[in-house]
DNA sequence: CAAATACAGAACGAAGTGTTTTGTAATAAA
DNA sequence: TTTATTACAAAACACTTCGTTCTGTATTTG
């Protein structure tokens, strides 16, 4: 691949999580992205269709990243290898986060930050799907196991959301502990 | 008041909701609003500052009325009264919705509706906090209140949005069933 | 009836969007 | 190295939408 590709699409990348850290998407021109990233008008059309589009590819990117991550390339994430196995894949997410690969608690903490929440979530069901589903059957009886990872999912987000909206006061174990007390009692039917 | 300011204010209300049960938001443009409301450009701005404020008010308004009723006032929605008083307040609110009062529906099952279980979810707090929490004090000692609120109130919101975009198949009083599922057990300790 | 006010219609500048054109520099292939 | 391809910059473009301003009319209120 050209060299030339690979360093604007960075380029428009990091200014645009640069620019969603101090401004909500939609204060933001494409104009402002061509400044802070020094590419020209025609370039940046050339590798996005809109500014939807690259919104779409930085989540799918960034959220795509972190969850593989999670659901077991332990190749990928070296510097985690302290991980105490018996810990949960949210524990390892949560803390994975606070690392901020990527700026990405820039993203998830914005003003509307609604959008990359969404597509953080909609990313974590199937990490909740491979987690607890097994086969589609629900783990509770009582509950259709859509409604369940739909939950779990929403609940995980939600959490972090709190999290984040306090400045991330508590360890990655406490919040974990948090998440873990209004979900694993669900499970047992 | 003035008849006309009322008329011109709920027109608008009604072709800004009929739009948004076609289009998303972001793609209603304000002149989409006076042709289908059939009102003056100077007239929208005299009411509303901006296409955001109309939102925010229309939000206000909807979801104000629907967690003001739920909350204690029998007054106001008397062909209810068959509702069984040991019914929870989360069944009434899903059969208040089933009834869509002022197509409330259409902008909770519309596409992008992030906005509006936003506002949803924000009110809902209100309606949780007075439910469960007691003087602040969380009724699991193991989990902060405002933590406790904010998962609780995003559960619901979430449920009447795995609800909604499955068209309604169920009962009200099997989606509470649902709801009450992941919710009671976190209460017991 | 008189004064105040809500309204329609039209025109306006400003800002943003996505496209097109022209020319240049970097890269890949021969 | 030479050649062809490709990515890029710069500028201008038509287009859409926004929010404001002006003028004149209809309605309400006092």
């Amino acid at each position: 691949m050209d060299r030339r590709q690979k360093k604007t699409r960075e380029a428009i990348f990091r200014a645009f999580t640069d620019l969603l850290a101090k401004k909500s998407y939609h204060q933001i021109a494409v104009q402002d992205i061509l400044d802070e990233a020094d590419v020209g008008r025609t370039t940046f059309y050339a590798h996005f269709e809109t500014k939807d589009y690259l919104l779409k590819a930085l989540c799918e990117e960034l959220f795509g990243h972190i969850l593989d991550t999670a659901m077991g390339f332990p190749h990928a994430h070296d510097h985690y290898a302290n991980c105490d196995s018996t810990d949960g894949v949210f524990l390892h997410l949560l803390r994975h986060l606070q690392e901020n690969d990527r700026n990405i608690l820039a993203l998830l903490s914005s003003p509307n930050n609604e959008i990359f929440l969404r597509y953080f979530k909609e990313n974590l069901k199937h990490l909740v799907t491979a987690q607890y589903v097994g086969g589609g059957q629900s783990p509770n009886p009582h509950l259709p196991a859509d409604y369940l990872v739909n939950h779990i999912s929403a609940a995980f987000a939600e959490t972090v959301n709190w999290w984040l909206s306090h400045g991330r006061r508590e360890d990655p174990e406490t919040v974990n502990a948090y998440f873990m007390a209004v979900t694993e009692p669900i499970l047992r039917g």
